[in-house]
DNA sequence: GTTGGCAAAGTGGCCTGACCAATTCTAATC
DNA sequence: GATTAGAATTGGTCAGGCCACTTTGCCAAC
């Protein structure tokens, strides 16, 4: 018996639309923020028909590398394409996503210290100015996401980086985000920016060991805080 | 400046129905295996236009919770919704991968040897069997991949599951397997036995300091081989 | 000249209806 | 009862059309 593969000629019309498509920007022929041409152009261009350019275009939205604006058009996504935004629900609780993140971050802290960049030491600190500004407004919960996937991101490891937004995203989905500012208020504002503070300086000073420390430390307090919000508030 | 969110306004038709599609599996009206409605039926059902259902299908087959198959129809994917495989490449190569797997691996190992079930002890026996009994071929990275990801599933946290996963395919995709063969030939099945014997051997001891050392060594032998085969063989 | 509003052009959103190709089912045939 | 040829079903793709939303740019009013 001897197994050939099925001749890898036609796949799906719509995927191999797409593959084309995210071809065109990897390659770089068109960059993150740029628009695409419209469906109706594409579909003369590739010869196929506009139903199988939306079908491609679907499946590039869902993998996020693409973003469609009605009447404007089509735009490449700024960030790239990352793990796609769950159309289902995940089923993935908060504490899932803090045990995760526990064993994840403090390495992930750790590796930046020894890679950041100045230029990212010194975006950090104005997230940390905003954060003390904003004192616990609900705006500070996007400050704090950033904080972490900038972190994230100077690790220089595109897997992890990826991942780290990924549990960001599904935080926001999983409804923890909706108590997340009265937890602030009920918890006080300022333990969280302490922690903040602390990784903050273990970076600055790219001291790898105190980055990990500082980072377990907050999430501790993050699971601990959280823990206590559930209780009191039953999903 | 007040900030307004845009009026629930219909979201676009095919996430509608994607959501609605979504829905009747995490209810368990249709389950795993299980054969949807004719996309005509469904389109009649949901009154909308075929093309519409379609769309849906192709966003939910990206997501990974659908399989489509030609003439015969849709079914549900078994293990439901997980991290969506890529459909454009993710750029994300196989050091990053070890990399990553280094840091969360052995945090997963050491939670599955307090909470492995023994029937998952019982399959992880026969996959280690089914090792020895290959003895280095090309089949035994299936084999791997099921012994990795049990063990990650048996960390009874989903988040962590999805992504050991998801490293997994990334790793198919990355190129890395086809090299994979050829390593084993080079540096001989005996080490990559053992080092699995050892892994086992501590979930079996539901010893979590054990296992978490296992599985580090595990890695850390991996990537030192990865990096030898790299060095000889330039991508 | 600047500003304001309005209309036309361009874009995606969605639908109808049709035909093709692969698969599956059915029933006639051996 | 097993085989097989044809019919029915299902997804794959196309063509063309209408609608709603955005953007653009012209033109009138200030």
């Amino acid at each position: 018996m001897v197994k050939l593969e099925p001749l890898p000629s036609s796949e799906r019309l719509y995927i191999r639309v797409a593959r084309r498509i995210a071809d065109l920007v990897k390659s770089g022929d068109v960059k993150p923020g740029d628009r695409l041409p419209s469906e109706r152009v594409l579909a003369d261009m590739l010869q196929v028909s506009r139903p199988s350019i939306r079908e491609a275009m679907i499946a590039l939205e869902v993998s996020g590398l693409i973003e469609v604006r009605t009447g404007s058009g089509i735009f490449v996504t700024r960030g790239g394409s990352s793990i796609s935004t769950p159309l289902v629900d995940s089923g993935i609780g908060p504490f899932e996503i803090l045990e995760m993140r526990l064993v994840l971050e403090p390495e992930i802290c750790a590796l930046a210290a020894e890679r950041i960049s100045d230029a990212a030491l010194e975006r950090l600190s104005e997230l940390f100015q905003s954060m003390v500004e904003l004192n616990g407004r609900p705006e500070m919960e996007a400050i704090d996401r950033e904080f972490h996937t900038l972190i994230a991101a100077e690790a220089e490891n595109t897997a992890m980086a990826q991942t780290v937004e990924w549990l960001w995203r599904l935080r926001v989905q999983s409804g923890f985000s909706r108590g997340y500012h009265r937890l602030i208020v009920e918890e006080g504002i300022f333990p969280t920016l302490e922690e903040h503070k602390a990784i903050l300086d273990a970076l600055m000073k790219r001291d790898p060991e105190a980055a990990r420390q500082a980072m377990t430390s907050h999430l501790l307090a993050a699971t601990e805080s959280a823990a206590r919000h559930f209780e009191s508030n039953p999903a």
